[in-house]
DNA sequence: TTGAAAGCGCTACCAC
DNA sequence: GTGGTAGCGCTTTCAA
């Protein structure tokens, strides 16, 4: 009959174990990169279906971190789950200290202190080695994005390896510093000449890999994919636009999601549990063959 | 020294009007719409520099909404900005009845019972058509997007009524009936024999104009700028990429948030304040001239 | 089965 | 000033 309890009430009344406030903190540094909003959409949309509420803490700045987790757990927040696109991982730790339960994505903690939700990135390089040499092509690069995350190195280095292992030879590495659109524009710009002579390029990210397209097509006249195959990461929703049609090394978004609900759940249900780092598997996704 | 109060104990002691919980609820029912995401995004950051921590809340299903606004009032929230880009603005009456503090964004309410923010829609429509005039095209076009809505028919309406005025004629108007990117690229693929006819093409959104765009450059063979020229409308972030350099008729977003931030301050100062209605005017944007 | 009371963390108020 | 107390809305517990 229209009636709806106040659930700040009843936190404060039940024994912390037993009841909560049903609020889940979603932490996220960079909303301009692409994937992370698409993570971010993604993990809000989940939380939503096991009832939880997302709350949304964006952070740009590494020192507001520890004052911004306070204000969380002020919130009396259940959880939360950072996207780690750009912090370190040791910023988290107060959540540690507040005994807050904590996921980080995007990043993961070397120490195994903190619980983590992981595309194996080295298997994503792998993949896409192994999409561009099954095509027969030889002459291959890769466009390396941020340098101070793993994401990135850890892609170059399953992509380098598989191609070693098959042609005994290295991928030309282009370093834009970034998984943004104007990186990948501005580096094909610059680096035209040595594009020129590959066939196959990976890009750490899709919108690396969209930059580096649209410069190719419309800056150089290079044709993608008829002179130069592309291969982004991460598969957003934009990759899939017919206007790029771009095969990618796809991030098992709604899976790393359900990892995340389920690492909270156990959590929640077992107090106590050791963090734990999980890695899933990526999925190379052909477009435009 | 590390001690953080418990807002919910805070706001459950405190006389309602004085002290408040500081949690403002983000409804959006469509994140796949980019600008609906983009405006989000903005929005989420202006209540977070104004010491307020954005809730959202995703209500894909009308039927969902009043259930979501009573949740939202359990979690005791101090006010609720709607996007209510494929809602009806009927269903947040449950907000008025609930004296939730209501602003709503997309839809204007028709009887003046709701607050709300809008971009002058029909202001829009007659820069769009300024500026293709201006440029001596007279050959011109309209996309349309939802039906259901009046943002995309009051572009319109200022659209052709510039254009009857200078010109004595009609422009032609085709319907997506979305304003997503896939609709822009089908209908630009079924119309393509009438855009061929065409000077200049005015789109309600940029998702469609970036669809149009790509369909006219990748099927049909139509250059664009040189053979059509394209006006989008918001602005999202992806209309500046090299690829597209988009024309459009910017949403003054920033703007859009200040004002709910300024109507939402002034609801919680002044209790009973009659809802009002804000418009805003767009901006002309000419990208690749 | 139903009802009354205590207490969750905090602030407001009123004595002292 | 400064402490002590009542009470916010709810759940849990214990008594009737």
């Amino acid at each position: 009959m229209g009636y709806q309890p106040n659930f700040f009430a009843r936190t404060l009344s039940t024994p912390a174990q037993k009841q909560r406030s049903n609020l889940v903190a979603i932490l996220v540094s960079d909303f301009s990169n692409p994937f992370q909003s698409y993570l971010f959409e993604v993990l809000s949309n989940t939380l939503q279906q096991h009832a939880k509420q997302p709350m949304l803490v964006n952070v740009k700045h590494e020192q507001d971190l520890d004052q911004a987790i306070m204000r969380l757990s002020g919130y009396q927040v259940d959880g939360v789950v950072a996207v780690a696109g750009s912090l370190a991982v040791e910023g988290f730790e107060q959540c540690l200290r507040l005994s807050l339960p904590l996921v980080t994505l995007g990043r993961a903690d070397e120490r195994g202190i903190i619980s983590s939700v992981q595309t194996d990135n080295y298997q994503a390089g792998r993949l896409a080695a192994e999409h561009l040499l099954s095509l027969g092509l030889s002459k291959l690069g890769f466009v390396a994005g941020r340098n101070d995350g793993s994401a990135s190195n850890e892609r170059l280095l399953g992509f380098q390896h598989l191609i070693t292992e098959r042609l005994g030879e290295q991928a030309l590495v282009l370093y834009a510093n970034s998984y943004g659109y104007s990186a990948g524009f501005e580096l094909a710009v610059r680096a035209i000449e040595a594009i020129r002579n590959l066939e196959g390029l990976f890009c750490a990210s899709d919108a690396l890999a969209m930059g580096v397209m649209d410069s190719c097509r419309n800056v150089s006249g290079i044709r993608v994919p008829e002179q130069l195959r592309i291969v982004g990461c991460d598969d957003v929703p934009q990759a899939a636009w017919q206007g790029y049609q771009l095969t990618t090394i796809a991030q098992p978004v709604g899976e790393i999601a359900d990892t995340v609900m389920l690492k909270l759940n156990q959590i929640w249900q077992n107090q106590e549990l050791a963090p734990t780092l999980t890695r899933l598997s990526p999925k190379l996704k052909v477009r435009r063959t």
